[in-house]
RNA sequence: GGCUGGGUAGCUCAGCUGGUUAGAGCGAACGACUCAUAAUCGUUAGGUCGUGGGUUCAAGUCCCACUCCAGCCA
């Protein structure tokens, strides 16, 4: 069985958790349950970096311990997680100390075979940015990024030589040994591979760096972050002998499950580290040459993320453009996050990030195409098969295009069946194929092809219709359409873990989450109960862009109909301009007049699930209190607040104003209570 | 400055080893339907495939130059 063990960069703690955290960990997240779905086992690991100078400096400003100034933040990015709906099965720190024994048991080995190397060196240190710089380096005299003074500082350092490893990296890239998707990233890597690799500074000598981890053979010097970041992968799996450090930290359940030949070598080098593109040298070079100076074999696969860009440019705090996305998951949900993220953006390339986008994700998506699907199907059976799955006839074939979608389906799971091309799905990919090639938002589209292909089976099969006169035809199509969703749920899992595991249960199907090999068409069981509920994704409307430029107005539509006059409205407003009005049916639990008022009565009007609203009308002289208590009245709900003669007015009551100057109130015919809407 | 990749419909992009009228999604327009969250289904979109040369019976698809953009490195 093969193996696949996700990581995540251990993100360094020196800021708040922001998208592209969120979007790398969805990402390894995703991958990871849908390797799952194909039947490997899966490891996922990610967690915080906690060492470095910038972590202490923040400790020592707030004055208080670094490692209580890092417990604090390490939680912000734990606890973000189960927000995103993310599971991995490990979160390490590199400040626990299975980490560092792991860290000091690796340097020393390396030391003892002469793989790392005192020297002295000299040059311009920059402390605001944490370097040395050469003397052709500096502009002005000073560090080239910050403008900040320099010093003349000559210190001694230990060094590994990674340039002994130079020609065996290069081999491992180009023999595919060592995979990086896409591919280009791997072109990048080569590149900077011929020039000459350098030696690496590993060390800080305590005197200007004391938060980090000891040099086993050193006690002056902490090593600097490669050595104590990087191996965190290994320490995670058990590597250098941290199974025992493990087990006992984790717990016997939650440390990786132990192979046959032990939890290390299970999942080592069956990696895919997910990063962002802002480390592929340290991760696709410095990573790789230490592993292979241990010994060990480089890590099997990379995916290199790109960055989410605002407004095409990348978001950056001094620019003053983040509007924290990941805020947008209070609004909208996590899974509707997790879908824009993993659908929108190519893997590996920059992509824009909007909440316009995200919304249309989710109504194009998750509302119109999937929501839509589940909520139609279901509701036939509730009102025709006794909210059962129906029974399958004998002697009743599903159409054509229903016998499309169905070997579409079992196309997408790995079998070689062929399938009707259309349109709108004219390349489709068995969802090995791209999740293999970490083609993620490849593989939610193909996905969404079935979904979409299930639509258009009800709109041509047309239960709807059938089941009034041939309920059998009905039944099959019911039948096969909630069998696509069930598969459809399935296959999407891994980006919607809850959404999915709702939308089975809303077809009747309680066996969970199954691999692809165990998914069948037809495993549905007939007569199971299809449980009611409400709508799975709401639609949202976002407000336009007050700066953006609008389209001339249309001239309105010129109905063309036999006998019916043609109309002109020049001020026409479309249906979306309409809905925004939020009209109601109030009762007027109180009114009475205004004080220093001749116009004004004030109302409180119950609104049903708004609740109770005072509303002010101007109505005095035409209306006595007595005429409008416990009647009931229409309301416009969400006419912004306005305060009239030192009171507040939260709602508008509809009036019909007549030639002469009468002011009639809109009464509602016939019963709806207090709250409804009125369209 | 060096290296790499890219400039294809309003937007986002597919177009493998050169070969019939250059494709999809979104948006837009029009039509159909009414089971459903005003949703769904269908049809339509004529874009000198960055610019200029070249190879070829034939180039978005190969070669050269130029230009613009992005990334990596220094």
């Amino acid at each position: 069985m093969s193996r696949f063990y996700a990581t995540t960069p251990i993100y360094y703690v020196n800021g708040k958790p922001h998208i592209g955290h969120a979007y790398c960990t969805t990402v390894a997240d995703a991958a990871a349950r849908f390797h799952r779905l194909l039947g490997e086992q899966t490891y996922f690991c990610t967690g915080t970096d906690e060492h470095g100078q910038k972590v202490q400096e923040a400790a020592e400003k707030r004055g208080i311990p670094p490692q209580q100034h890092v417990d604090e933040l390490a939680e912000a990015f734990r606890g973000l997680l189960p927000k995103l709906h993310i599971t991995p099965e490990q979160f390490i720190r590199t400040t626990e100390p299975r980490h560092k024994a792991v860290v000091a048991r690796a340097l020393q080995q390396l030391w003892d075979n002469d793989l790392i190397e005192k020297r002295s060196f000299a040059g311009w240190y920059s402390t605001a940015a944490e370097r040395f710089w050469t003397e052709k380096d500096l502009v002005d005299g000073k560090c080239p990024d910050t403008g900040q003074e320099v010093v003349w500082l000559e210190e001694a350092n230990y060094f590994f030589l990674m340039s002994r490893f130079q020609q065996p990296l290069i081999d491992a890239i180009e023999s595919g040994k060592m995979r990086i998707l896409p591919a280009n990233r791997a072109n990048e890597v080569l590149g900077f591979l011929r020039e000459p690799l350098l030696d690496l500074c590993i060390s800080r000598p305590k005197s200007r760096l004391s938060w980090g981890i000891e040099l086993p053979f050193d006690s002056e010097y902490v090593t600097y972050v490669w050595f104590d970041a990087l191996l965190n992968y290994v320490t995670a799996i058990g590597g250098f002998g941290a199974e025992a450090d493990n087990a006992a930290t984790l717990g016997e359940g939650a440390a990786p499950a132990s192979g046959d030949k032990g939890t290390f070598e299970t999942w080592w080098p069956h990696v895919c580290h997910f990063l962002g593109k802002d480390i592929l040298t340290t991760h696709a070079v410095y990573w790789p040459t230490m592993l292979m100076a241990l010994g060990l074999e480089p890590p099997r696969q990379y995916c290199v993320t790109g960055w989410w860009l605002m407004d095409n440019t990348k978001m950056s705090k001094s620019l003053g453009n983040v509007v924290d996305p990941l805020s947008l998951k209070d609004t909208y949900g996590p899974e509707v996050l997790r879908w824009f993220l993993l659908r929108e953006m190519a893997v590996g390339q920059d992509a824009n990030f909007s909440e316009a986008g995200l919304v249309k994700r989710n109504n194009t998506d998750l509302a119109n195409d999937l929501g839509n699907l589940v909520q139609r199907t279901t509701a036939l059976v509730h009102k025709h098969f006794d909210s059962q799955v129906p029974t399958l006839p004998e002697d009743r074939d599903p159409s054509p295009l229903l016998t499309s979608a169905i070997h579409l389906a079992s196309y997408l799971c790995g079998e070689d069946t062929p399938f009707e091309l259309t349109r709108s799905a004219q390349q489709v990919w068995p969802v090995e194929k791209t999740v293999d090639e970490l083609k993620l938002h490849v593989t939610l589209a193909d996905i969404m092809t079935l979904v979409q292909r299930l639509n258009q089976v009800l709109a041509s099969d047309q239960p709807f219709k059938t089941v009034k006169t041939d309920k059998d035809a009905a039944a099959v199509t019911v039948y096969h359409a909630l069998e696509g969703i069930r598969i459809a749920a399935n296959l999407l899992w891994p980006a919607i873990p809850h959404t999915a595991e709702a939308i089975l249960e809303r077809v009747g199907w309680t066996r969970g989450v199954l691999p692809l090999a165990d998914i069948n068409w037809g495993d549905l069981p007939e007569g199971s109960a299809v449980p009611k509920g409400a709508g799975l994704f709401p639609r949202y409307k976002l407000d336009a862009p007050k700066d953006a430029a609008k389209p001339a107005p249309k001239p309105a539509k010129k109905a063309k109909q036999k006998g019916l006059p043609e109309i002109t409205i020049d001020n026409a407003i479309g249906y979306d301009d309409f809905a925004k009005l939020d009209l109601r049916v109030g009762v007027v639990k109180v009114a009475e007049p205004v004080r220093k008022s001749d116009k004004l009565l004030r109302m409180e009007v119950d609104v049903g699930e708004l609740g109770l609203r005072q509303v002010l009308a101007g109505v005095a002289k035409h209306l006595t209190p007595e005429q409008l208590v416990g009647t009931r009245i229409q309301v416009l709900t969400n006419l912004a607040p306005r305060k009239l003669m030192g009171l507040w007015s939260q709602g508008m009551m509809m009036l019909a104003e007549t030639d002469d100057g009468r002011l009639v109130p809109m009464r509602p015919d016939g019963d709806a209570p207090a709250g409804s809407k009125i369209a």
